[in-house]
DNA sequence: ACTCAGGTATCCT
DNA sequence: AGGATACCTGAG
C-alpha cells in the first residue's frame, strides 16, 4: 500500500475523462484500474490524500508514469486569457484530470474500436475482446490482449465482440503490429509529425484516433484530438474557430478541459 | 421504432 | 482539396 500527498489529481475525473475505458469507480472514493497486465485500487482518503494498493515497485515503475504523476498540472490553465470564462470554467472544473500514459497497443485498438460509438458501447467492446482472448489476471478479469492474441482470432470471434465494420480495423491494426509492419516499441523516437503519418497508414486509424493515440499513449501532449464533442464546443463557443496557438506545446491538456466540460459538465 | 454515437474509407466534384 | 455518403451495432 503506497500512500501518497497529491493536487490535481481525481479518480474521478480521470475515470470520466475517456481516456481509458478500463477504469472504473466502486464508489465516490474508491477506483479500480486494469492496466499494464495488472489490476491497481486507488482509495481517496480526502485532503488529496490517496492510497495504492499495489507494491512500491510498481508504483515507481508502472503507475507514477501511468497517471503522469511527476507532471504539475497546476500552471497549465495560466495562460487562458481572463476573456475566456468558458475555457476558465472548464480548466477549473477538470482540474483533476491528468494525461495518462497508457499502453500503445490498448490505445490504438481501443481508440479504433471507440469510432462512431458511445462509451458505454466502447467499454462493453473492449471488455468481450478482452474476455475472449486477453489473459485471465485473477479471478474473472482479463488482461487486454496481446496482438498476438488478436491476431489469432477468426472474424466471427472478432465481430462477436460487436465491432461491426470496425472488424477489419482491428485485424488489420493487430496483424500490422504483430507482424513488425508498425514497431510499436520503436514509434516512441519518432517526433509528432512522423508519428502521426505512421498512424494514419494503418487501415481504420484517421487523425482523430491519431491523435488520441498520441496524446494518451505516447504523452504527446501538443496532440489536439477533435471529436464531436470537441467540435460542437468549437461550434457552440467559439464560432467556429479555437485558437489552438494559444496553447502551443499543451494543447492536449486543453483539449482534455474541454472535452471533460463539454461532456460531463453544463 | 428511431436516432445517434469520441470516425474513416471511398467516391465523387 | 474538400464535401457527401455508407458503414455495424447498441444505448437512450
Amino acid at each position: 500500500m503506497i500512500k501518497k500527498e497529491l493536487n490535481n489529481f481525481s479518480l474521478q475525473q480521470i475515470a470520466d475523462s475517456g481516456q481509458c475505458f478500463r477504469m472504473k469507480m466502486t464508489d465516490p472514493s474508491h477506483a479500480v484500474v486494469i492496466a499494464h497486465d495488472r489490476i491497481l485500487e486507488i482509495h481517496d482518503n480526502q485532503s488529496g490524500s490517496f492510497e495504492f494498493d499495489c507494491s512500491e515497485k510498481d508504483f515507481n515503475e508502472i503507475w507514477s508514469d501511468y497517471f503522469d504523476l511527476g507532471t504539475d498540472y497546476s500552471s497549465f490553465a495560466d495562460v487562458i486569457p481572463p476573456s475566456d470564462r468558458f475555457l476558465n470554467a472548464a480548466a477549473e472544473y477538470g482540474s483533476g484530470i491528468r494525461i495518462l500514459k497508457q499502453d500503445p497497443f490498448e490505445t490504438l485498438i481501443t481508440f479504433i474500436i471507440s469510432q462512431r460509438k458511445n462509451i458505454p458501447a466502447i467499454k462493453s467492446s473492449v471488455e468481450k475482446l478482452c474476455l475472449l482472448c486477453g489473459c485471465e489476471i485473477e479471478n474473472g478479469i482479463y488482461a487486454f490482449p496481446d496482438p498476438k492474441a488478436i491476431a489469432a482470432l477468426s472474424d466471427e470471434d472478432l465481430k462477436r465482440c460487436s465491432l461491426g465494420y470496425r472488424t477489419g480495423y482491428v485485424r488489420s491494426a493487430a496483424n500490422a503490429v504483430y507482424h513488425g509492419d508498425f514497431n510499436l516499441s520503436t514509434a516512441y523516437s519518432l517526433d509528432d509529425a512522423e508519428l502521426f503519418d505512421a498512424l494514419c497508414s494503418l487501415h481504420g486509424v484517421g487523425k482523430k484516433v491519431a491523435n488520441c493515440v498520441m496524446l494518451f499513449a505516447y504523452h504527446r501532449i501538443d496532440s489536439f484530438p477533435v471529436d464531436v464533442w470537441i467540435q460542437r464546443v468549437i461550434d457552440e463557443q467559439y464560432n467556429g474557430s479555437f485558437p489552438l496557438d494559444l496553447y502551443t506545446g499543451f494543447a492536449g491538456v486543453i483539449q482534455q478541459y474541454m472535452f471533460f466540460y463539454g461532456r460531463t459538465g453544463k
